[in-house]
DNA sequence: TATTGTTATACTCTATAACTATA
DNA sequence: TATAGTTATAGAGTATAACAATA
């Protein structure tokens, strides 16, 4: 049971890290800004879903979600299919074009990360990367977005084509 | 030597503590919003220094730095004194009363970290401190902001006042 | 009546550029 | 001439609210 004092410090390092997530964001060509790599990211990684759980993935408001998608949509980088279940929702989904510019900027991103990174070994690296996930895990678990969580989580349940070392799939939900 | 692949894995990682990040944000009262705590902080552990040096901590312009100082200025949290070494700049300082803000978010921040980590230890909220720490160094220690990195390094010795478990003292530099 | 997603609008945060004062 | 900091302006990113279509 973590104590207030060293989720105190814990705080302090999440905000300088959000520096260096900046910092490697500026590092992507304008025509996939770090808000698009975000989407391509998690519909690479976690594949076919729809918008309302895209958002959860993001923490953020799903109108932002729907202009971000409505980008990747117009440059073709993902297919929208009528869900069947639902008409009010489609199923996002990347092609091919699109899980090629999700592996170039994500190819970009770590090389701007491993420049930095020449004294750390990979162990260290997984070990982080690790925590992060349990972080994400930990926020994602409680505040179940207010209806019925129900089977549409079958949608998610492949870890798509371009997903990495995959871990655990919730989506965190964000204040109302 | 990291390698590219796991260092993509922490990109992406990465990007998802952003959410996080933005989520203890929204925790914040109006009067002190994520970039205000940000300051707050940085100049509660590092202890007086001047704008640029502020600046490279806080890895956002100088621009945006002076608007967020002089936030900080106008509600009487921090104290600007004549730099007597370089009239041009002055030294900021947090006062007592803005410490007791930083008090304040540092503990609603915490708060609200400690709300989700019942199932954390202390341990590996320190374990991850601590990588987020290093990871911060590592993009930090290239790069030196082109100019003269000269004695100016005495005024940011101390660790301040509300000093947590502060570890290192090197601010990173951003693309410019 | 409630919910999914879209659009319009406003607010926060950051970057670029022009400027002042000092080095 | 170069640098520290300020201010003005513009551009990302996000949130809130009003809306249309469907459940």
């Amino acid at each position: 049971m973590a104590t207030k004092e060293h989720c105190a410090e814990l705080a302090r390092q999440l905000r300088v890290v959000m520096g260096v997530g900046r910092e490697v964001g500026r590092a992507l060509p304008p025509e996939t800004p770090p808000s698009t790599v975000a989407v391509l990211t998690v519909l690479g990684r976690y594949g076919e879903m729809r918008m309302s759980r895209l958002a959860e993935y993001l923490d953020i408001d799903i109108s932002v979600t729907s202009r971000h998608v409505a980008y990747l949509a117009e440059r073709g980088w993902i297919d929208r299919t009528p869900d069947a279940l639902d008409k009010r929702s489609r199923l996002l989904r990347l092609n091919p074009h699109g899980e090629k510019v999700l592996a170039a900027s994500s190819d970009r991103a770590a090389e701007v990360l491993a420049a930095h990174l020449s004294d750390w070994s990979d162990d260290d690296v997984d070990l982080l990367s690790g925590l992060l996930d349990r972080l994400r895990l930990s926020f994602g678990d409680c505040r179940p977005k207010a209806h019925a969580p129900h089977a549409r989580t079958a949608h998610a349940a492949h870890p798509a084509t371009t997903a990495g070392t995959g871990t655990a799939h919730t989506p965190r939900t964000h204040a109302n």
